[in-house]
DNA sequence: AATTTTAGTTACTATCCAGTAACACTATAT
DNA sequence: ATATAGTGTTACTGGATAGTAACTAAAATT
């Protein structure tokens, strides 16, 4: 159980627990990234980790259980960020300016692109529902900014239904292709996406 | 071999086992979309078809060659889309407005959509490095016309690189979620599609 | 020191499924 | 009529791999 010390730290067990469970996470997050979810065995990310298989049982479910657990993560984060967003007294374009270039930020991250890459996969109907209704949420959330940000003039009038899903197809597509040791700078992944999606590709004239 | 008759007219055989062979590629590919190819086992397409799985060998080679024959299909009618493109007289701002109209059409047919989810994802190596440079020069010649475009001034000076990925991040994802079925008209799709990205989100006051 | 908890192992089972061998029927061509 | 090409079947093999049972060792609790 819990293993409070004398001097009130927390000792070993339930930090180094989770600290490998995350890091079980990460490298399948990873592999599942680089090979494909069913490419990689159980018995590959043991191997990863430098343990055997019924050991990653001691730590998750099963196979799936991987890809729920990186999902309650990604949703995590991402909501915390949505939060900073609707917090701020920016006007609705700044908002959305802002959404573009801190969700790039986020789809760097391997849990959160393994999230991306598997949502709505899980053969347990249950868990692909709760996967399906958490996107929709965060759909959602974007979609009233957008809708904010048409009400207050920044934007101009458009379908947010269509416009948020189109939003996550452009920067959720980044998730599949960025590499850190790529030839594409994050600086001007962030500079073009941001004029692409919010000045278009028409010349101003 | 060939059964040419005396009126000319060519019976059966060649035609017929084509035609099989591409009712064989449409099931397989809306199984694959729906289910995804590893849970679309060779028994389930057989069923889908009212044969047994050995009569699918008679048309394919193996279960991966169902996604090398549909990529055929998918890069043979995509390049054909851009060579009209190509051809016509139009300056490059409506050269890439026409593309992605034109494209959206495109990512509606299950045979491309599943080139689209899937490509990239063969075990055997040859085709993949295939699958990936096919995928490059279809990139690569969306770039161009947008290079041309930034030329003719009809398009803002862009990254034509990074901006032809984002091009496809968003078509692309179309593909992962349209269904003629559901809520979203495609004309709408078209119209918010082509104001993102040629206009963007910012008002224009 | 004795006991429980945590973390790990080896060795196994059970299932799924791609791919094949061998055989059967049908239609056309000669 | 009969050989042959085309199309299909049943019944099987083999490999991969998710998940489990039973056991071991070390550390921390008591």
């Amino acid at each position: 159980m819990a293993k409070e010390k004398w001097n009130g730290q927390i000792t070993g067990t339930k930090e180094q627990r989770s600290a490998k469970l995350r890091a079980i996470l990460n490298v399948a997050a990873r592999s599942f990234l680089e090979k494909g979810y069913h490419k990689t065995s159980l018995d590959d990310i043991a191997k990863l980790q430098n343990v055997t298989k019924p050991t990653l049982y001691y730590y998750i479910k099963n196979k799936e259980d991987i890809l729920i657990q990186c999902e309650k993560i990604a949703m995590a984060q991402i909501n915390l960020f949505i939060d900073t967003i609707e917090k701020s007294n920016d006007i609705g374009f700044k908002k959305l300016q802002n959404f573009i270039a801190g969700y790039i930020d986020l789809v760097m991250d391997d849990i959160i692109r393994c999230h991306i890459q598997h949502r709505g996969q899980m053969k347990d109907l249950i868990a692909k529902e709760k996967s399906l209704d958490y996107h929709r949420d965060i759909e959602h959330r974007v979609r009233k900014i957008i809708a904010e940000a048409i009400a207050d003039h920044s934007v101009r009038n458009c379908n947010p239904t269509i416009i948020a899903i189109l939003l996550f197809d452009s920067l959720n597509g980044i998730s599949a292709w960025y590499r850190k040791e790529g030839t594409v700078n994050k600086e001007d992944l962030k500079k073009e996406a941001l004029s692409l999606l919010t000045k278009g590709l028409v010349s101003q004239n």
